[in-house]
DNA sequence: TATGAATGAGATTTCATTCAT
DNA sequence: AATGAATGAAATCTCATTCAT
C-alpha cells in the first residue's frame, strides 16, 4: 500500500499537503487565521497534529503557502495571461462571468483573502504574491478598453476592477443566493462591454 | 478622579467608553478580532485590563458595541437618511465623495467592518445592525435611478453599491494614496450621474 | 434624618453591621466562602463596596465575625447554659426539639458553618469559637444521662451529639421538607430519653 | 514516555487520570472546590496547567469525575448491595466498623463531599449520583429492623444513617485521632444492634 | 459617610509547538 | 511516517482591596 519508488513517494507528500490546505481553507476561512487553531486543521485534515508540522513549519508558514496556492489556482482557472486579448463584447462578459464563477467556487478563498487583506500587517507579506495576478489581469482590461478608445482606459479599468471586487464582495458577504447577479451583470453590460 | 455628581460621573463614564472603543479600534483594525488581545486595547487605551471590564462585559461584547458604534457614526455623518432624495448630478456626486471621505476617515471602522462580514458566524451576528444603514442608503440610490429613467433602477442601484464598496475596498487594500480616486471618480460620473 | 448623638450613631455603626452580616451568610452560605465575591455580598446588602471595608476590614474578617455572629444567636437561642439540668423526658425532647428548630431557622449558618469546619485551615481558625458553645452543651448532656444512669454517659452524650448533628446535616442535606423529621424523633425518644 | 500500542497508551491516559484525581482530591478536600485552583492541582500532580485539560475538560468536569471516581470507590470498599442481607448483631457491628474504616480512609474525599453537599447549586448536580449508592446503603438497614421487629423500621434506618452521618461529621471535624471512637460504638451496639 | 473607578495579581483556559515513542 | 502527550506562554476574565472625590 504503501507507496514505493522517490517518485511515488514524492506524489504522496504532494497530495498530502494539499489535503491540509484544503483543510486549513475551511477552518482559515470560517474562523479568520488567528480564531482558527492547529487543532481544527489536523482534524480536518485526519491527521495528527505532529503530522502537520512535518509538512508545514509553522501556522504563518501554512497561511503563506495557502495563500499562494489559492492565487496559483485563481491564475490558472480564469484564463488571463499576460499576453490575452478580449476580442468583443462576447468575449467580454464570458471574461467576467468566468471570474465570478471561480470566485464562488472558490468563496472560502477569498473571503480568506479578503480577511487577509484589510490587516496591513499580514496584507504587506502577501502584496507580492497577489500583485503579478493583478498586474495581468489589468493589463487586459486597459488594452481592451484602449481598444474601445474611451478617454482614460487605465481609470476605466481600475474601476472595472472595483465592479467585480464589489459584487464579489457583496455576494460573499450576503451570500450568493440572495444575490440579483443576473440582473447586475446586464447593467455591467450596458456600462462596459 | 471620580467626579461628585452623578451627571458628571456618567458623563465621564460615557468619556472613557468612548475612550475604549477608540482604542479597541484601533486594536481591532490592525489585527483583526481574534488577533487583538484584551492587553493590546486596554494598553492603548491607557488603562488596565481589568477596568475595561467594569466598562464591557467581554470581548465580544466590546465588538458587538464597536460595530454599533462605528454604523451609527456612519449614519449621521453621510446625510442619507430614508426620505432622502437626490436632485442634480452635482449632489450625487458630492454624495459619493461624501461616502467615500467618511470610509476614508473612518478607515479602520470599515477595515474591521469587511474582515468581520467576511467570517459567516460574525456576520451573522451583525447583519441586523447594518441592514437598516444598508437599506436606506440603497433606497434613495433606487429613486434616484428611477427619477433618470434607467431600464432596472433597483439592479442598476445595486450595482452602484458594488462600484463603491469595490473603490473603497481597493483603496482600503492598497491605501489611498496610491488609488487614482479622481480620475475614476470620473468614470463613475460619465458612468452613472 | 442622619443620628446626631454618639449613641445614636453607635446604634447606626451596629444595624448596619448585622445587615452586613446578613447579607454576607445569604451569600456566603449559597456559594461558599471562596465562590463569593465582595461585590455580591455588598449588592445584597445595597451598600458600595467601599463602605463595607469602612465596617469590617477584610473578607477573611467579616467571615470571622459573621461565625461569631451566629454561634452567639445560636447560644442565645437556645436556653443550654453551663448550669442548666435536664429534669424530665419532656424536658429532653423540648430542648431536642429547640435545637432542631434552631438549625432550620438558622439553616443558611449552619450550612456555612458545616462547609467551614470541614476545610482543615479554616476549621483551625473556628476551632475556639465553637468550643465553648459545644462544650456548655455537651456537659448538659453528660449530666442528663448521669442522673439516667446510664452505662457510660460520656460516651452516651457524644454519641447523642453526633445524632443530633447527623440528623441536622441530613435535613440541611436532603431539605427539610422531605425529611420525615417526626418519625425520626420518635424513635430517638425510644432510644435515649 | 508515550508508550506504543494503543493498548498502553490508554492504560497511561487511565493512569495519568487516577494521578490527576488523586491530587485534586487532596487540595480540593484543603482549600474547598472554589479555594482550590488548577495551579495547585497540576502542581500536586506534577504537571503543566495546560496537559490536565487534555485530561479533563475543565474545573468543573473535574470536580464532577472525582465525585463519581469517590463514590464509586466507596460502594465497591463497602460489601453493601441491594440484595446483601445482615444476619447478625456481630454483621451488623462489623458493617458499622467498615463504614467507618472507609470514611477513615477516603476522609479527603468525604470532606469534600460534604463541603458540596451543603452548597444547594452544587448538592442539586450530585445528587443523583449519591442516591443510589445512598438508597441501596438505606434498603439494608430497613431489611435489618424488619427482621429485628421494631415499631417503625423505616424510621430507624433512617435515625441509624443520621447517627453514621454524625459519627463521621463529628470525627471528620475534631480529628479521628481525638475522637472516642469505641466507647460510641459501644454505645451504638446497645441502642441499635 | 458613601461611592464606584481603578488596579494588579491571579484564576481558568487555549494553543502553537516540540518530542519520545 | 505518524501519534498525541506534554509544555509554557499568553489569552480572557475575576476580584479583594484602595482611593479620589
Amino acid at each position: 500500500m504503501a507507496p514505493k519508488t522517490a517518485k511515488q513517494l514524492e506524489k504522496a507528500r504532494e497530495d498530502k499537503k494539499v489535503c491540509i490546505l484544503e483543510a486549513a481553507l475551511k477552518v482559515f476561512a470560517s474562523h479568520g487565521y488567528d480564531g482558527a487553531s492547529i487543532s481544527m486543521i489536523a482534524r480536518e485534515a485526519k491527521i495528527s497534529k505532529g503530522l502537520l508540522y512535518t509538512y508545514y513549519e509553522s501556522k504563518e508558514h501554512l497561511l503563506e503557502q495557502l495563500m499562494i496556492w489559492g492565487l496559483e489556482r485563481a491564475g490558472s482557472t480564469t484564463n488571463v495571461e499576460a499576453g490575452y486579448r478580449i476580442g468583443s463584447e462576447e468575449e467580454f462578459m464570458y471574461g467576467l462571468k468566468m471570474i465570478i464563477a471561480m470566485v464562488q467556487q472558490e468563496a472560502d478563498f477569498w473571503r480568506l483573502y479578503n480577511m487577509v487583506v484589510m490587516q496591513p500587517k499580514m496584507a504587506d507579506r502577501f502584496k507580492d504574491k497577489a500583485k503579478s495576478f493583478l498586474e495581468d489581469y489589468l493589463q487586459v482590461y486597459v488594452q481592451y478598453f484602449e481598444d474601445k478608445k474611451v478617454p482614460d482606459p487605465m481609470a476605466e479599468a481600475i474601476m472595472f476592477g472595483a465592479v467585480i471586487d464589489g459584487i464579489l464582495f457583496d455576494m460573499l458577504m450576503v451570500g450568493e443566493t440572495e444575490y440579483p447577479l443576473e440582473r447586475v451583470l446586464e447593467v455591467v453590460r450596458r456600462k462596459f462591454a
